[in-house]
RNA sequence: GAUCUCGUAGCUCAGUCGGUAGAGCACUUGACUUUUAAUCAAGGAGUCAUGGGUUCGAGUCCCAUCGAGAUCACCA
C-alpha cells in the first residue's frame, strides 16, 4: 500500500475513534444542485449597502470534495456533485457548532477529510468578496471516505490544465476515476445517452415496437462475422453470441408486427481497433410495405432529430477533424457503380472480371484469384472511394453476390435494392428491401454455403427456421441497421470507439 | 497478425556520455477568519512494467515477456 493510502486508512479509524460514521446509512436529502446555485443565485444590494440574497437560503447538497484551501480558522472547499461544482465556505465555530472542544474543524474536517470523500452540507448560498458564488456551511455530514488518492486536476484562472489524468490505459480500466475527474469525457456518455433517447422517441413516435429478441442463438446468423461460441449445460448443445439480430427480427415481422426495432448488443470474435470492439451496439428496425427508398427518407429525417437534439445551437451539423458535417436531407444518393465511375472512372457495368483485375494490379489493391467480380468491385470501392464520402451519402444497389439477405433490384438485373449510409469516409448504417422471396431465399444461402465449402469463415449460416418463417410469408419488408458506437463518435468528435464505450475490452490486467 | 512508439512517486513529466532517483501538483507537520492552480515554512514518499544479459557499475545499452497507443493487415 502507498503512503497515502496508508494515511487515509488511518484517518479512517481516528474518525471511528471520534465518533464519526464513515460510511453511513441514513438517506441525505439533497435539495439543491452545484450547477443550479452557480448559475441561478441571486442577491441585491439595498440602499443603506447591505446585501440581500434572494434565493438558495436553505440548500442541502451531497458530492465529493475536489478541492480543499485552509485559512486559519477558516476552509474552502469545492465540491462536485452530478451537476458540476461549488465552493463551500466553513468556518469553525459553526462547524464545531460553537462548543469549543468539538473536534470537528480542526480534527474532522481539516486533518481526517481527504480530497475524493464524499460529504454532505447544508447551508446558504452567497457571494464571496471576489464574486464566487459560494454555499457558506453551517452543517456538515461525512458521507463516504475514500481511501485512495484521486488524480485531481488542475485549472487555472486562463482555463490551462495541469496534471490532466490522460493516460488512455487507465483512463479505460479506471472509468470510475476519468469520469470523477474529466468532466469532458462525461459530456461525451451523456450526449450518448441522448442519441439513444431521440432515436427512440423518434422511432417510437412512427409506431414501432421496442423488443427484444435472443442474445444466445443457436445459429450465428443475419451477418458476416465469427462468433463467440459458448455452451449451454442443461441442454448440452452449443449456444453463439449473437453477431446479428436481423433474422430474429424478420421472423416478427412474419408474426404479424408492422414495424419493430431493437437497440442490440452485437458480438463479434474479431480484430480490435480504434473502430472495433468485440461487442458493441446497433440499432436494427424493420418497417412492413416499405422499401428501401423510404427507409432513406426516414433515415434523413431521424439522423436530422439526433444532430438538432445534440448540437449545443440546436443546429444539423456536427463538427469531426475540422470537417462541419450536415444531417439535414436530402442526402446525395449515388449508386455504387456511379461511386466508382465518378472516383476511379472505370465502367464497372461494362467491365469484365480481367478488365478489373488489371486496374487493381495497376493501383496496387490487393486482391486474390478467388474473387469474382463483385468482390472485386467492393474492393475497389473501398480503396477508391469510401474515404471520399465525407457529407451524409447513401450508397445504393450493390451486386447481388455481395447481399445474401436482400431483394432483387425491381429493375437492375444483377443487383440488390441495399444502401449504405456513409459519413466521414465510414459506413454508419446498411439497409435493404428486405428479401422476402423464400425460395431466392433458400437459393442465396447456398451459395453462401458453397462460399463457406470454398474456406470462406465468414460465409453466412443456413438458417431452417428462418426458412420456415418466410415460407409462411413475410410482407415486403424494408430494414436497417446502425453502428451506434461509430453514430456517438461522429456526434462526439471522437476517433476512438474506446472514447464513447464506458468499459471498452481491454487485456486482462497483471 | 506485422511494424513503430511508450511504461520512472497517487497524477503529469524530466532524467545529459552508463557513475548515489528529480520537479510541480498531491501527501505529512506547522502558520493563516473571504481563499480559489491559495500562500508561506519544513518534511516524507520509488521493486525506474517484469525477467534475463553486457558491464567494475544499468532508469539509461542488448534480449525476452507483459501492458498500452499509433499505423498497416484482417473485419459487413
Amino acid at each position: 500500500m502507498t503512503e497515502q493510502e496508508l494515511i487515509r486508512r488511518e484517518a479512517l479509524a481516528k474518525l471511528r475513534e471520534l465518533g464519526v460514521d464513515p460510511y453511513p446509512a441514513a438517506t441525505f436529502e439533497v435539495t439543491a444542485m452545484a450547477a443550479d446555485i452557480v448559475a441561478n443565485y441571486q442577491e441585491e444590494i439595498l440602499e443603506d449597502g447591505t446585501k440581500n440574497r434572494l434565493n438558495f437560503q436553505e440548500v442541502a447538497l451531497a458530492g465529493r470534495v475536489m478541492a480543499s484551501r485552509e485559512a486559519g480558522k477558516a476552509l474552502f472547499m469545492n465540491l462536485q456533485d452530478s451537476s458540476g461544482r461549488i465552493q463551500l465556505y466553513l468556518r469553525k465555530e459553526e462547524i464545531n457548532g460553537g462548543k469549543e472542544d468539538s473536534p470537528m474543524f480542526d480534527a474532522v474536517v481539516k486533518k481526517l477529510l481527504d480530497l475524493g470523500d464524499f460529504i454532505g452540507v447544508k447551508g446558504f448560498a452567497f457571494k464571496t468578496k471576489t464574486g464566487e458564488v459560494s454555499v457558506h456551511v453551517q452543517e456538515f455530514t461525512f458521507l463516504s471516505k475514500s481511501l485512495r488518492p484521486l488524480p485531481i486536476v488542475k485549472r487555472d484562472a486562463d482555463g490551462n490544465i495541469f496534471d490532466a489524468f490522460t493516460d488512455p490505459e487507465a483512463r479505460y480500466r479506471m472509468r470510475y476515476v476519468d469520469l470523477t475527474v474529466n468532466p469532458s469525457f462525461r459530456e461525451i456518455f451523456i450526449k450518448r445517452s441522448k442519441l439513444i433517447k431521440t432515436m427512440r422517441s423518434y422511432l417510437d413516435d412512427l409506431g414501432l415496437l421496442e423488443v427484444e429478441t435472443p442474445v444466445l442463438q443457436p445459429i450465428h446468423g443475419g451477418a458476416a462475422a465469427r462468433p463467440f461460441v459458448t455452451h449451454h449445460n442443461t441442454l448440452d448443445t452449443t449456444l453463439y453470441l449473437r453477431i446479428a439480430n436481423e433474422l430474429y427480427l424478420k421472423r416478427l415481422i412474419v408474426g404479424g408486427f408492422d414495424g419493430v426495432y431493437e437497440f442490440a448488443k452485437m458480438f463479434r470474435n474479431e480484430g480490435m481497433d480504434r473502430t472495433h470492439n468485440p461487442e458493441f451496439t446497433a440499432l436494427e428496425f424493420y418497417v412492413a410495405y416499405k422499401d428501401y427508398h423510404w427507409m432513406m427518407d426516414v433515415t434523413e429525417q431521424m439522423l436530422e432529430k439526433v444532430a438538432r437534439a445534440l448540437h449545443p445551437d440546436g443546429a444539423s451539423t456536427a463538427e469531426f477533424d475540422g470537417q462541419v458535417l450536415n444531417f439535414a436531407g436530402p442526402y446525395r444518393r449515388l449508386t455504387m457503380y456511379e461511386a466508382i465511375s465518378e472516383y476511379t472512372g472505370l465502367d464497372v457495368e461494362t467491365a469484365t472480371e480481367a478488365d478489373l483485375r488489371a486496374y487493381c494490379k495497376r493501383e496496387h489493391i490487393e486482391i486474390d484469384a478467388t474473387m469474382g467480380k463483385a468482390k472485386l468491385i467492393d474492393e475497389i470501392f473501398g480503396e477508391k472511394v469510401e474515404a471520399n464520402l465525407i457529407q451524409p451519402t447513401f450508397l445504393i444497389d450493390y451486386p447481388v453476390e455481395m447481399s445474401p439477405l436482400t431483394k432483387v433490384h425491381r429493375s437492375k438485373p444483377g443487383l440488390v435494392e441495399r444502401f449504405e449510409l456513409f459519413v466521414n469516409g465510414k459506413e454508419v448504417a446498411n439497409a435493404y428491401s428486405e428479401l422476402n422471396d423464400p425460395l431466392d431465399q433458400r437459393a442465396r444461402f447456398e451459395e453462401q454455403l458453397q462460399l463457406a465449402a470454398r474456406g470462406d469463415e465468414e460465409a453466412m449460416a443456413l438458417d431452417e427456421d428462418f426458412l420456415r418463417a418466410l415460407e409462411y410469408g413475410m410482407p415486403p419488408t424494408a430494414g436497417i441497421g446502425f453502428g451506434i458506437d461509430r453514430l456517438c463518435m461522429l456526434f462526439t468528435g471522437q476517433a476512438s470507439i474506446q472514447e464513447v464505450l464506458f468499459f471498452p475490452q481491454m487485456r486482462p490486467e497483471k
